[in-house]
DNA sequence: ATGGTGGACGTTCCA
């Protein structure tokens, strides 16, 4: 069973390329962040073609999250609980039935942060706080689960190219890392990083200053693995050769492997 | 010193 996450930034820049990219790589379940699309202009029929289930979480211009399946929904929820006010699309969750019994899989677009000294970042952090929040419940349902998506955290600073480039950034403030470390620490595996420790594994490179062909790039789209998906977790690959296709994303899918 | 790149929107914001 293959579970995707790709920040495809904009899916009608990017349909042609995304719909390659599935019939390439054939993931069973993929998260898609930025869908920059409100709902009902999203262009489902074409992945309900290529054999998918689809639910979106989106809104106009901006953010916008989706979970493509090819096993039907149980289940549904979109938004992160704990703040009634916010109204940015960055959290869906699905439910579906295997032969193995249920997985959860959510589908996130943390908050990028920037600039720190704006109200975005306390934006960010608060976020982050919920997300924890509502990880540790859904931890004691002990149930194969999946928080997929671009997490806006360079977690060390192996996970980029220069550090020094990104001090005081809100991608690697120590607020930011604490929060993803805490988040992790209450039993996640970082799927990429239970398979390698390897310095210069990025999943997304800038459009300038010719980052990609520098290799100047940074680690930000992440898996947590549960307990109970992390024991049957077979592999993780960061599918990088996307980003020299033509009207690339700035990021590129990570996928992995469970015994299913 | 400036602009660097790209998507969506609408004459600017976000990343």
């Amino acid at each position: 069973m293959k579970i995707a996450t790709w920040n495809i930034n904009g899916v009608k820049a990017r349909l042609d390329t995304v719909l390659s990219w599935l019939e390439q790589s054939q993931p069973d379940i993929t998260c898609f962040q930025e869908i920059k699309s409100v709902d009902e202009n999203f262009p489902r029929e074409a992945f309900e073609a290529a054999g998918y289930h689809l639910e979106t979480h989106g809104q106009k211009g901006f953010n916008g999250v989706a979970i493509l399946s090819k096993f039907p929904f149980d289940e549904v929820n979109c938004g992160l609980p704990g703040d009634d006010d916010d109204e940015q699309s960055r959290f869906i969750e699905g439910v579906f039935s295997t032969d193995r019994g249920v997985l959860r899989i959510v589908s996130l677009y943390l908050p990028n942060g920037n600039p720190v000294d704006s109200p975005k970042f306390p934006y960010k952090l608060s976020w982050l706080e919920r997300l924890h929040a509502w990880a540790e419940a859904r931890l004691e349902l002990e149930e194969p689960l999946v928080l997929a998506g671009d997490y806006n955290v360079i977690p060390m600073p192996k996970d980029c190219h220069d550090p020094a480039v990104w001090e005081g950034d809100a991608l690697f403030r120590p607020e930011s890392r604490r929060a993803f470390r805490r988040l992790a620490n209450l039993g996640f595996t970082d799927a990429v990083r239970a398979v390698t420790d390897e310095h210069g594994v990025y999943t997304f490179w800038d459009y300038q200053a010719g980052a990609w062909q520098k290799n100047n790039g940074i680690r930000i789209d992440h898996l947590l693995l549960s307990p109970e998906a992390a024991r049957h977790l077979e592999g993780a690959e960061i599918e990088k050769y996307v980003r020299a296709w033509e009207k690339p994303s700035d990021h590129v899918p990570v996928v992995i492997d469970i015994a299913a």
